[in-house]
Formats: C-alpha cells, structure tokens, sequence
DNA sequence: GCACGCTTGTGGATATTGTCAACTAAAAAG
DNA sequence: CTTTTTAGTTGACAATATCCACAAGCGTGC
C-alpha cells in the first residue's frame, strides 16, 4: 500500500537535476527562462503546437502563472500566441525557430544532468523506467 | 542519448502530486508545514535521526533555506535539534513524538495521491519502479 | 432573441520557496 | 600556530506558487 517512498525518491531525483542545472545555468540559460520556463518549453516541443490550457494542463500549474510565463517566453522571442479560430477564448502558443533553438540548447544540458542521475543504472534499466513513467501518465 | 523525456515525465509526475496534495492540503496539512516541509519530514523519518548536512544533502535543498526550515519544524514542535558531543559544529535534527503523528498523517496522504497518479500500472510494475530509483539514487 | 452557467485567459495581492553572498564557530590540514 | 575547510546561520533579494476576482467567449435551455 503506503508508497510514500516513491514520492520521496521522486522528489529527490527531479531535485537533482534540478540543483546539477542550476550550478551551470549560466552557462546554457542564455535566454533566462529559469527551471519553470526551461520545463514548458521543454514540453511543448514535445507537444508542436497546443491550446494554452492543454499545456498548462500538462504541466500541472497554475494558470495564472502559465499567463505570466507564456508573456514572458513570448517577449524573448521564444514562442507565439495566436487566438483559435474556433474558439475565440483559446489561444494557441507554438514555438519560433529561435525557441526552437533554445530547446535544442536546453535538451543538451538537461541530458546530461540526467545522464549524471542516471548513471547507475543501465540503458535497459532507462528505458524500462521510462516506460513505466509513461505507462503511469498515460 | 538525449533522455529528456524523462526529465518531462518525472516533472509532471511530482507536479501532479504536488497539486493533487495541495488542492487538500487543509484537511490534512493541520501543522502548515507546506509542500517542502511535508517532503523534509518523511525524508527525516525514513532516515532516522541525522546529521543535519547529511539530511540537506538528502533532500537536495539549498542549506539556508534547511536553517530556516528546521527552525519553523522545530517552534512547531516538530523535531529537536541537538548539537553533536563528536563534532560542536554539527547539529543533529530528530523527530519528536509529535512529529511522527505528523508524518503519520503525511503518509496517508501521500500515499493516496501518489495511488491515483499510478493507478494505470499494476503492484509489481510499482514495485520495479522504486527498485529502479532506488537504485538509479543509491 | 436572452439569461444562465461554464471555460479560457488575465491581473492583482500575497505567501512561499529558492538563490547568493557574507559571516561565525569549530574542526582539519599544513 | 596559521591556514583552509566545513557546518550552520543570517540578510537581501529573485523566482514561483497560490488564491481570488474578473472580462470575454461559448454553450445550453428558455
């Protein structure tokens, strides 16, 4: 029953990564999106082009503060909002190429952060967990 | 290589814990010890009593913000510190009896948050997975 | 048509958390 | 005995999170 201890292990993992970036943001955080603004962007290249609340959705914030980070990732440059024709509550945020860039930076520094976290356990062993991650997502 | 969606995976899954948590957080949270103190304190039972460093290594937090923390733990009645017989500089942090109703009270909590986010995956792929950050942590 | 509730996104106010640098005291190294 | 390192604390500040209220658009039922 009671698996707290994956919460803690979760916590600790996504907190390594965490403070493994943070010690060289400086040297990859060009564009100072921060771990919050480097996670969505993160995301919604994976997703292409998304109806803001289904990213917000995604990530699991709030959406006042997905407001204010979209402005910000928008006046960087980085992506572009338009408001859906069907719907003209819904706006549609989708990356520049000059974001996509920045993905490509951040891919790198997150990979080897991760690689770091990661190292002692196999290859098979990663892509078991990420498939149990995935499968537990849906 | 590139295992970023890992990074995204894990992400959302402490976000939707995180969120699952705080939207009853006051049914259960009764101490206000928040998110990060909630995290501290299983942290803190699962170890044992600890050296303070050794816990701030542990939780992968900044070491001002660990002062803080185990300040207000402690005015809360929480946990005591006492300073080492071994070592004057190191101050060792331990659960009270009441901090361990408290974590009590967490474990029940988180354990049913984290039993809907993994409700698609069956006990023995759970199990893999904390065998799997278990031993991807050390 | 209109009133109603629901959803999407925005903004303000506030609380919590994170970061960085300076500093004391104690140990360890030389 | 000096120098360097480590543990913990504090201050100042930046970033994030939370909560509430709101306007605008959509859908339903009348």
């Amino acid at each position: 029953m009671s698996d707290t201890e994956l919460a803690i292990l979760v916590d600790r993992f996504m907190r390594q990564i965490h403070m493994s970036l943070q010690a060289k943001a400086s040297g990859f955080d060009t564009e100072n999106v921060g771990p919050g603004g480097g996670m969505v962007l993160l995301t919604l290249a994976d997703m292409g082009p998304s109806e803001m609340h289904e990213l917000t959705r995604r990530v699991a914030r709030d959406k006042s503060q997905m407001t204010r980070l979209m402005k910000s990732l928008e006046t960087k440059g980085l992506l572009e909002r338009t408001t859906s024709k069907a719907d003209a509550r819904v706006s549609i945020v989708s990356l520049t190429p000059f974001g996509n860039e920045v993905v490509d930076t951040l891919r790198r520094a997150v990979a080897e952060a991760i690689g770091q976290v990661l190292s002692p356990i196999t290859e098979q062993e990663k892509e078991q967990l990420k498939h149990l991650m995935r499968k537990a997502l849906g």
